[in-house]
DNA sequence: GGTATTCATTGGCTTCCCCAATGTTTTTTG
DNA sequence: CAAAAAACATTGGGGAAGCCAATGAATACC
């Protein structure tokens, strides 16, 4: 008698409840494998973004990873605490911080990385390297609505 | 000078964080489409499911969505608070309660599950109907690791 | 018959998301 | 040029969801 996990086939079927799961999965396996350089997923994704956008202010870091204010400056905050990045005031615009990635940060982000593409290629073991360009492609249309809005 | 949401692409190319960001969107468009209900998406899936499995444990339910038992005990709670299932000590076995649905939770669901799907479809805009099934392949292969694991 | 397991429940903790208010600085506008 | 409007960082509060630990009752295993 195998207690299979039965499946609601109603609720399985549906897009956003596979989103939920898939993305729940991907944010286990990839939060664990950062966990063991002590980073979490969104400190590692805002010092990603610090290094390839350069000195760079919290709001727009927020809006290109859809962070909250508010989270974003806890983050920033926790980063500055381990001196991965830096804060200081934008001599050209002085509401702003103008945050910049550290060597240290620069280092820690080369390890963080290779822990996530690790964890993204368990995430994705079971789909053919085509399967997961699919995959990322469809995604890509579907996580932003107004991709070319800005055109319209 | 267009400012164009700034995409750092070393982020926006992991599967793990399109599904986090694809996820959001989705549980934001199902979330909104059920609250015009007064429902809420676990609410929603809960009863869903204990519509197509019957009367069924809280453990049961449990295993087959992925949600928490204390969880479990709050969402049944509000069910029940709105009679749309009932909780009764299953007689077979004292610990278990047999959950059920009730003629208004049949009802409130045919209109919520009508919702949801709606909310689905506009998720799912920017794909062809294709497109739509092959994303449902890759997320289902994905979504679980351990699909066959008990075969192992 | 005694040990282990399952179940429902309570409790606490953490993350993420959203909204509101404030003080400072810039930009827009009248 | 001065007043109004907007942007920025920060602080605060609150809701939804997930995860682990502990408990008492009931069942299953040996």
């Amino acid at each position: 008698m195998a207690e299979t996990p039965y499946v609601p086939t109603r609720i399985r079927a549906l897009p956003s409840w596979l989103l939920g799961r898939a993305a729940a999965r991907g944010h286990r396996l990839v939060a664990d494998a950062l966990a063991r350089e002590g980073m979490r997923m969104m400190h590692h994704a805002v010092l990603s973004a610090v290094a390839e956008l350069g000195p760079v202010s919290q709001a727009d870091l927020g809006r290109s990873l859809s962070i909250d204010p508010k989270d974003m400056v806890m983050i920033v905050n926790d980063l500055v605490a381990e001196e991965l990045v830096t804060r200081a005031p934008d001599p050209r615009d002085r509401r702003k911080n103008a945050v910049t990635i550290s060597p240290a940060g620069t280092r820690t982000l080369r390890r963080t990385q290779k822990l996530g593409d690790a964890a993204n290629a368990e995430l994705t073991a079971a789909l053919s390297p085509a399967e997961r360009d699919q995959l990322i492609d469809l995604l890509t249309r579907i996580a932003v609505p107004g991709l070319d809005d800005r055109c319209s």
